[in-house]
DNA sequence: GCAAAAATAGACTTTTTAGTCTATTTTTGC
DNA sequence: GCAAAAATAGACTAAAAAGTCTATTTTTGC
């Protein structure tokens, strides 16, 4: 079991993430924590020493929770069709995400873009290690039958995970879910096209 | 002509348009604009109420830059396909963009999401007046024949933006624009397939 | 060339945010 | 039940950022 203290951090990181998905790096102060927590300061100083840290905590935090998410609902789909159809439909409620605040992978590209190199760094071999995973399985799908040859595993990888990224971003900026829905059936549609 | 207080004013706007692009609004104290513009404090005082005002403006100037970038590159077309095409091509460069930093739409639809109502909704018209114009365009080809009634204009349109955005933000984060070139290309097959 | 307008330098105040410290209370886990 | 560990309240300092002000210089446009 875990120690009152390292529950204790695991509670204000597990409470600041989403804050940090909503607002930004930038945008969040310490006292925004604070207030969410409900902690006292030295108390979150005695687990943080800094901004810095606690930002770099929360990000890990935040990057680490989503790709669990990613696996996890890809682990349980058994063909190569289902696993990319599962992700998709991840990201079918873009108004309600899994974090609040839309997905955080993207958010920190962003944000971390010309900012904080560190985050930029970590956040490039998640996208790096989700493409070669999406290309794996697309890989997969043709050598078991599931997909022709004619399919471009790279290509389609990118492309899908371009498309549910933008379209939550423009779905969350328009506040409608209603677009990503059509996305979601042309990314399969798509896909559908290259099944045997 | 315009005054020279106009004309500052503008250097100063301009000025700062990049530095709000890269780092967002949260990202950018008025030191910076002070520094990069090289302007002293009670200038920029001088024209502008306080920062919020500088941001507002700023961001205006931002998204006009790049509708009207949008627009211009649209007319030099003159068929639909060529339009669309024309606009796709806008984004083949992420790492080097119209403005530094990225596409300032999309920027700012991250950004301002779940911390700035003012700007979301400024954003959020944006991209409503681009899916009705993309609209439009693709529902003008299909009236002239340039493209099957079976083409999805909405659907399309979404799409692509969707697209296009989540692929510069994913190119910038992996520090490559080679994805882009390829991206671009299947979004071109796609509209290619229901030429007639 | 001149008066008005604009910009400067930079010291100063204010506000906000980050971070420290201490004495006290609460909780934990044996 | 008790000693150690953890958390609290909140006053305090430090640093960073925003914003004000003034006396002076530069520029503009007639």
């Amino acid at each position: 079991m875990l120690t009152k203290a390292e529950r204790t951090k695991q509670f204000i990181l597990e409470t600041a993430a989403p804050l940090f998905n909503e607002r930004g790096v930038a945008g969040v102060h310490i006292d925004d924590v604070l207030a969410a927590t409900k902690v006292a300061k030295g108390c979150l100083y005695g687990h943080f020493e800094n901004k810095e840290d606690l930002s770099v905590q929360v990000i890990d935090l935040l990057l680490s929770k989503m790709t669990e998410k990613i696996l996890a609902t890809i682990g349980q789909a058994d063909t190569a069709k289902a696993k990319i159809f599962a992700f998709l439909d991840l990201y079918s409620d873009p108004l309600n995400t899994y974090i609040r605040g839309g997905c955080p992978i993207f958010n920190m590209a962003v944000e971390s873009d010309d900012t904080h190199p560190i985050i930029k760094k970590k956040v490039a071999a998640v996208f790096g290690r989700g493409q070669e995973l999406a290309v794996a399985i697309l890989r997969q799908g043709i050598e078991n039958g599931e997909f022709s040859t004619k399919l471009d595993p790279v290509g389609y990888a990118f492309h899908m995970v371009a498309a549910v990224e933008g379209g939550v971003v423009m779905c969350r900026a328009m506040n409608t879910a209603q677009p990503m829905i059509g996305l979601i059936k042309r990314l399969k549609a798509e896909l559908e096209r290259y099944a045997s």
